[in-house]
DNA sequence: TATGAATGAGGTTTCATTCAT
DNA sequence: CATGAATGAAACCTCATTCAT
């Protein structure tokens, strides 16, 4: 355990990612402070600025960083057949790209009234839209959007609100899935089959 | 008598909860600051500290005044029957209360971050704990349980969310009506008499 | 001589606004900070926020209200007959406005840079047009224009610039003038009486 | 070989003269930051710590290089006879080399207050002192040593004040020192000759 | 019922500068 | 010949809050 003032190692930029987001995610974006950052980090202000253009900058970053599979995932999405399995497929990977980046979704969720006046703010509205775009079918009626936003929203909410309740995390993970499941059956129609 | 838009003596604390509310639903509780309150209100800052402790004091009061509803329908619920017939009713009269203060609740919405720590925080959890347990069953599977709580917080999300939907609001909010009943439908389990 | 801490007297927007000008016209504008100013003041520096919005904010009431003679001069001049009479009393009661406001003038001087790109800027470059308008003649040829511009020049080096020469400042100030009587006469042209 | 624009290796330290000096007649020089230069040059900032050891020391580099020129009008002007042929003839060479190095005179003149305390600010009050020597008469009364200072800073006023008059440069500058020159004959009284 | 004046703490950001590589 | 990473100081500014009047 050294602890002799350790050497520049090349990770700084990462390591202030890591405990940005970690006090964006605790205390909210405005009540956390740079300096709370590099004292976090021990480091000075002045270092994040020469990592980061500003705060928000370190923001935008991470979101960047870790939203990258989204945004692949809707990009696959894009490209397959709009079927019921399609549908499944595309809420369990979202799932787990929620459950690979949770801290930084959870604070999206908390933090939505500063994040949409943040320019990443614009981004996020259109994947949502996007997502739901992906799940519902062409014409369906308003019900039926409402269930499929209800369905990723119910994704988004297990993540965060359902820490409230008792059970084993997987089980949640498992009853949330089903659940949402069952909305996008049931906005997907009779199989056309039958 | 006196056409001109005379300073409404004795109300302005009222008015200094509107637009701090205005403004708080606006940008976030963190963004608006009290010289931003008074300067709308062609008042000086002092003068809110006439009228309250603190800016947290500020928000308190408006939670106060406008949650009453919602306490009372929770009073209300815990005296009836939990049939499903009571359920519906207890969505309806939520959906009801929500869409009455609905600057309030977009404000709760968008900053969990910041009413976390606010002394309302807990006030808040409890509250949404309270009502899933009116809506579901006691001793619901988790499954059931997510569906109850996603009926609850379809009703919320319908507020902010799915103004980016077109479509006419009375519509949607019916749509969203719909869904959530399906969903505590689907959780109150099979009728009895049958 | 009370050493106690002195009353809120309601002086203190004079006061920074004379310790503003005369440190900014010792160091600079930009190399004075607020903090200066408000520890030479004995005050915090949010109590200069209290009074001016900004830095620049100070700098540009300073100018106001020192600058209003040299506003009423150029408006006395505009309603006067163009007569070589006319002119010199100009010059004596611009040397006289000068001299009355010398820190500031003095801190124009030297501060052009910064003068430049603060909002003052270009209000400063018309005046200096405007009084050469009055002094010249409409249609005088560059040479003459040229006296005019570097009569009106020659007051304001007479301020700063010629601190470094000896002789009594009265015996200068006169020398100053009557250069510059010169060089308007000769721009003046010819008595058309003769 | 190879047409694109080549690294010019060697020249760096010249380039950021050439950059600084820009940046600081067009700004200022307290509002020139190091940053700025270094990336309008695409290089970092310790690349100019390479070059020179302060801030202030690219400056003063800059004055130095440009400057001889002056210094060697002075020497010049120094071993003549005090002629009017000989004034006449120093107010022409300095008004060439102001010519030639316009950006920084523009910048000493707009940046007087920053320039003074600098280590180069008493080198330039005695310079402008060594020249008025030059070209007044020993015994001179008080006017013609100010017509003497008004000529010599006619020659600065007439390179950046003049902009703002119509009129084309050449026939400007002919303007200027025409009114220089009549100014410097008044003072150097009447020829002993007649 | 309010205001005018002020404070203390703290915010984000920028700067000139250093030094090991 | 130059960079990458960092620092310490200080800049301007804003905020919630106080208190005598």
């Amino acid at each position: 355990m050294g602890s002799t003032p350790q050497p520049r190692r090349g990770n700084t930029r990462q390591r202030i990612q890591d405990v940005a987001l970690e006090l964006f995610a605790e205390q909210g974006y405005e009540k956390t402070s740079l300096r709370e950052i590099s004292e976090k980090l021990d480091v000075t202000k002045a270092a994040l600025y020469y990592h980061f253009k500003t705060k928000e900058d370190i923001l935008i970053s991470i979101f960047e960083d870790l939203n990258r599979p989204v945004e692949e995932l809707i990009a696959w999405g894009k490209e397959q057949p709009r079927t019921l399995e399609t549908k499944k497929e595309l809420l369990i990977r979202y799932s787990d790209a929620l459950a690979a980046a949770a801290p930084l979704f959870r604070f999206m969720q908390e933090n939505q009234a500063t994040v949409r006046d943040l320019s990443i703010g614009e981004t996020i509205k259109g994947r949502v839209v996007t997502l739901v775009d992906l799940i519902k079918e062409p014409d369906a009626p308003l019900t039926d959007q409402v269930r499929c936003f209800t369905a990723l929203f119910t994704l988004h909410a297990g993540m965060f609100a359902l820490k409230d309740f008792d059970g084993d995390p997987e089980d949640k993970r498992k009853a949330v899935l089903e659940v949402a499941f069952d909305l996008i059956t049931q906005a997907h129609g009779p199989d056309p089959a039958s």
